[in-house]
DNA sequence: TTTTTTCTTGATTGACGAGTCAATAAAGAA
DNA sequence: TTCTTTATTGACTCGTCAATCAAGAAAAAA
């Protein structure tokens, strides 16, 4: 059975396993025999290739923050114009694979976690970073020093939406976090639209 | 020993020792035996007043909201014309007191708990409703129909805030939380102020 | 005083979980 | 073939914790 380069296999399918049971449990007690047993293999495999459960879940949280970055990317891709940008970012942060349960699942835990752990804090640093940045680059050109403080509060207003809208059991108001975080854009473009 | 009357004084002693311990735990593993010794007695004192450990943790997160309910009441009093209680909501929130670790803690763990708990689900929702109510109170008359955008882009707005804020380790943007969130209350009542 | 109610805890139970380890097995290297 | 590296797991250790229970102690009621 030893095949070589399972390693890389083994940590795709236990981050994998992570975010699924992450989701389907809703907290971080969750046991590493289950992320194993999810993913296929016994958890002493699990241990073996991440050395422990905290840097099980680092990975996972890592894989989303990936797969966002990616989301984002792609949304950007071939559109032009500093307001068709800005309203792209925007729309990427609220797709629907981001309101996946066991996404939102794994951000809720993620920020529980980065209150006690420094490589947690530190990733959460990195998001927030990037989409500022984002934002700033569109945003500058179209309303100069006005830029920084819009940055903040679309920014804000994305991660307090994804909140709110995260731990809504209503699934009416889906769009509805779009719709007024889009509204902010317009409102904070207002009179200058380029 | 065995004074009549005890069960409240245990219970808020046990309420203040399971935020203080939240607090310094980050998470909620947070052991019943911990909060009991914190507060001064046995563990099975602790199960015996409230049942179980989510149900103490709920009672945590009920007094957190009738604080932060009390600080919003007591912020308003006296204050009167609606843009004035508006900027009175919103300095409430980010008020010091809100930003105590165990607070921040308390709410985040909070989060996490209201995917899973409906009565935790529930609790989240009265602090929803009526941070919009209130919000709709001093708004609609300002505003009018573009009250109720208005009023969840603040709401989201501070929630957002408020995670990012709670999450950062650098006090230096302490107050521009409440910078930022004032600036958004402005710019939704632009050119109609009263 | 006897009984009942309220308060309180030490000890225990039963369960679970993270992480370790020794051992097995296969594949490639020497 | 023999040795080494990689893969893999069952079994085990050590610890923890929620919840229960039986029992004791004091106040109030009868």
């Amino acid at each position: 059975m030893p095949k070589l380069g399972m390693e890389p296999i083994r940590r795709a399918a236990l981050v994998k396993a992570t975010i699924d049971e992450i989701g389907a449990v809703g907290n971080l007690d969750v046991t590493v025999s289950n992320i194993a047993k999810r993913a296929g293999m016994s958890s002493a495999l699990a241990h073996h290739y991440f050395g422990g459960k905290e840097q099980i879940f680092l990975a996972a949280m890592r894989h989303t923050l990936a797969l966002y970055a990616a989301e984002v990317r792609g949304a950007l891709k071939g559109v032009t114009g500093h307001q068709a940008r800005l309203e792209a970012i925007i729309r990427a942060g609220f797709s629907s694979s981001n309101f996946q349960p066991e996404v939102i699942a794994a951000w809720l835990n993620f920020y529980v976690l980065a209150q006690t752990s420094t490589p947690a804090h530190d990733l959460l640093r990195i998001y927030q970073s990037r989409l500022h940045s984002n934002l700033m680059y569109d945003l500058r050109p179209l309303i100069g020093a006005r830029a920084h403080g819009a940055a903040l509060r679309i920014a804000g207003l994305i991660d307090g939406l994804y909140l709110r809208q995260g731990l809504s059991r209503a699934s009416t108001e889906q769009s509805d976090a779009t719709t007024q975080a889009l509204a902010l854009l317009h409102i904070e473009l207002e009179g200058r639209t380029q």
